[in-house]
DNA sequence: AAACAGAACTAAAAGGTTTTCGGAAACGTA
DNA sequence: TACGTTTCCGAAAACCTTTTAGTTCTGTTT
């Protein structure tokens, strides 16, 4: 049990421990030149017997790089924030990188006092979680590090965003449906000022468009619920009994969704093929049948975005809005 | 737009600037005594214009108090890890701590390696969160700084732990249906070894015994999915259609039961009264009728763990496992 | 006028590390 | 021996802030 109060070992210590100066202790552990092997290795000996651990604070002090960056999140209760997340801090860890976690909770005050404190603490950069695909006002000018945006982009096209590739991810399920031969394809999606919703219906619109095949209906914007799956359900038995497949624009959507035309007698996928959104396994496996869904690879693009912040505070920035591809995992609510 | 490669501003250019010395600009700008207020608000101005944020490495590397915690996460993929670490991100958020994240995602060694990340980053203490309410391993031998663990306690009954009080959460559901005159209860839970699932089957049995009220079968443990609570219910119907309420251990299973339920035309909660456990929302609103479920209070624990790590470090310590009460959110699967 | 007290300010040290540059030792060559 | 070269090591500066222990200044009392 090491005594809390008793001072910290520093390399001081290694290098009086190893009989040399505190110069070539620190050559011998960072793996400088102009040290003998020999001296190397009593120096490392040294450190190990006394579990040295070299003070982080001191070294950013001098070098100016503290290898930490700020994780800024608008509302990491949202359920997409998570993987981005967790996809950067992934690939920060594999680069010695430590991430601060802040969570502004959708409140400009707070986002404001956290930039501050990070700039404080003389973060080497910072990532921008948004809380949903819509565009959000940058932060980075007057910022003296670099800032790349995920999930939801910046407003400035001169910025570094990292977005999933909404569009393309409908075009993925609508051709699919397609391929099985499904001609009367219906939406069914979020809210109507969700960017997501938007994308994906443009991205249902532009693929039917170019298959010649019209759409079945209007899209159906309504909330990112069960219930609301549900509801859509109904209307359309009702009322487009014509209709062989739906485009859900969530998971959550979707199990409303086949729970509903199951209710009514009519199954899926043989009357009825659905595909959701998100691959959100808590709904996508659990469902009966399981869902086909479009996942958004959202560790990837957390990754991602880890890659191109290290790129940048290395001066090699990559301004832009890039758009990473979806993927398409098919379950048994589209086996034909 | 400032330069990026120009030299952080320092409390010296304040100084200069103020016409001050170096000492009179620091204590200006932290409120302390011995500055005339002319003096401080020139000192302030001064800093404002720069817009001068002293440098935390620097303060640090004096003070030797970091104002940093480390979390340290098993599993933050999980459902539970999110809402406890967003109440202690809030908590030091107020206390302007600033809060390093690693997951270690169950990898021993990759915790190890954050613990000693962490260290060199000479955080102020540390914050587990387990992935599951299991005991889990203490680290704190040998740390040099305080820890506390939340969600999961420490195998050490020396640590400070913060778990949600599960067995009282299954009292009070159970109390609820008693109340509601139900006298055939049944339990269908998560796998037997979560201590999750062990501590409110124990805690149902305890308060049955308590009202003399015998339990309606065995407690029927399986996984924590709405496949499980539908096969469950479809069994339960057939084997034991005696019985008017079910608690299950997790509003996934409670979701499933009540679908399953519904399916086979009988209602809730005029047949069966239903709980549910965690207070999901994507769950406990969507499904019909709504849940009426236990909420662990994750926010608040995570919360009061974290004070109680401010507490550890400023030598104020509360060794034990502190166990939080849970709370019922009444919904129409209970409404009578 | 001298001595003093208190207010306002400053020089300098400390904190732990990396890096530069100079120096010493060892060795080979003339 | 004298000198150049290479190899290895160490002294000291630098990073930025806080705090301690003065120092100067102003005004008051004897």
């Amino acid at each position: 049990m090491v005594s809390r109060r008793s001072r910290a070992v520093t390399i001081s210590d290694v290098a009086s421990l190893a009989g040399v100066s505190i110069a070539t202790a620190s050559k011998a552990l960072n793996g400088k030149e102009d040290v003998r092997a020999e001296t190397r290795q009593r120096v490392i000996e040294a450190a190990e017997e006394l579990s040295f651990r070299p003070n982080a604070l001191a070294r950013g002090l001098l070098t100016g790089q503290t290898r930490t960056v700020g994780l800024l999140t608008s509302d990491s209760v949202g359920r997409f924030g998570i993987p981005v997340l967790l996809g950067a801090e992934d690939a920060f860890g594999a680069g010695e990188m430590a991430v601060m976690l802040c969570d502004a909770r959708g409140d400009a005050i707070r986002e404001q006092h956290y930039i501050r404190t990070l700039l404080s603490r003389r973060v080497d950069g910072l990532i921008v979680v948004g809380e949903s695909t819509n565009t959000r006002p940058s932060i980075s000018r007057d910022l003296p590090i670099p800032v790349v945006y995920a999930y939801g982009a910046s407003n400035d096209p001169q910025d570094v965003s990292f977005v999933p590739d909404d569009v393309g991810g409908a075009a993925l399920a609508v051709r699919h449906l397609l391929a099985l031969g499904r001609r009367r394809i219906a939406h069914v999606t979020g809210p109507m000022d969700y960017k997501a919703a938007a994308d994906r219906a443009q991205g249902l619109r532009i693929t039917l468009e170019e298959a010649g095949v019209p759409q079945a209906g209007e899209t159906l914007y309504g909330a990112w619920s069960q219930r609301w799956g549900r509801h859509a359900a109904e209307m359309l038995l009702m009322g487009q009994p014509e209709v062989d497949a739906v485009f859900c624009g969530s998971d959550q959507i979707a199990a409303g969704f086949v729970e509903a035309v199951r209710e009514r007698g009519r199954r899926v996928p043989d009357d009825i093929a659905v595909i959701g959104y998100d691959n959100w396994d808590v709904f996508s496996i659990q469902t009966r049948p399981a869902l086909t869904s479009v996942d958004m690879n959202l560790e990837i693009l957390g990754r991602t975005a880890a890659q191109h912040l290290f790129a940048a505070i290395d001066g090699k920035a990559t301004p832009g809005v890039h758009r990473l591809p979806c993927r398409l995992v098919i379950r048994d609510s589209t086996a034909s």
